[in-house]
DNA sequence: GGCCTTGTGTTATGTTATAACATCAGCCAT
DNA sequence: ATGGCTGATGTTATAACATAACACAAGGCC
């Protein structure tokens, strides 16, 4: 994937959106299939580039015609988790595009600015260690982990 | 406090609530003060030492006779939160009673096991350390840290 | 007393997410 | 080809989580 993992809104938006969905067409090449619906969803989350609320996934359904209902939405959403081609932000009940093309469940970190929305994505082994090595110090078994940091980011500062 | 911070079911649970509700009425003895609809969601926090939801409380504070509604209780919350005596846990929306009894906003992290439902509560400064690194890296100026990591607590992983 | 601040009560509603059941399309084994 | 399986979707309803907005009350204080 070759679109910028930190956007500064200079970056190639429209070729960004396309990889990401081609990637996905690629990975989902097997038995598990990248329907209408789901690709429809991949795409708005791409759209943005930020985080985005399940219901305003389905608003914008809704504009392309036929009556969307919740259950289509999050069962989309759902099948990305699962593919690893969506993160979910728990602090905010959101979702957002993951920037990162390999197939293991890595474990991402997000920086959340709470000026721009903007929700960048890391994928630093060396902070997953210092978590992994902390619940290892009590004796605990991790099986999933989320880190999101709000704040301000580089450009909102520079901009302030 | 002098509860034990990872309560392994053999603790003096009764002596934890009231230590962490004496600590609470030291803590709010200013202009800040613990009414007692406060007192009592913190109470009902601490009762079951695990993370609760909003609502779970709100049935609990129904049986005390009163009829409760959603925003008595959340405003308790919301005070417990700004006062730094309860935590809330994003990836369940829930609640859970700070186990420190420090004036800072700590950034604490949390530890929470699928099977019994316990959170236990970090205060790592050497992971709080590598989180402000690897925000600092990307010029990221970090105002809130949401780290939960979900698996198998010590005790599970031995009962199985 | 009049006023201000803080907390509470109450009604209504907004927002996020899932249960449960019906239907449909594709595949493929007999 | 047909019957039956699987995975996906449609549809209705409701559960679960959270807040807006306004009214009122208690206590301090000039």
């Amino acid at each position: 994937m070759d679109h910028a993992i930190t956007p500064t809104g200079q970056h190639d938006h429209a070729h960004c959106v396309s990889s990401a969905l081609a990637a996905a067409e690629t990975r989902c090449a097997g038995t598990a299939k990248l329907t209408q619906s789901r690709r429809r969803v991949l795409e708005i989350v791409w759209e943005t580039h930020r985080p985005i609320g399940a219901y305003d996934i389905l608003n914008r359904m809704a504009k392309d015609g036929s009556p969307v209902k919740p259950p289509t939405v999050y069962r989309a959403l759902n099948f990305l988790l699962e593919q690893g081609l969506i993160h979910r932000l728990e602090s905010m009940n959101a979702f957002i595009g993951c920037g990162c093309s390999s197939m293991d469940g890595h474990a991402a970190q997000f920086l959340i600015c709470r000026n721009c929305n903007m929700a960048q994505e890391l994928d630093d082994p060396v902070l997953r260690n210092a978590l992994d090595k902390a619940a290892k110090n009590s004796g605990f078994k991790v099986d999933r982990r989320v880190v999101e940091l709000s704040g301000v980011c580089a450009d909102c500062q520079k901009a302030a």
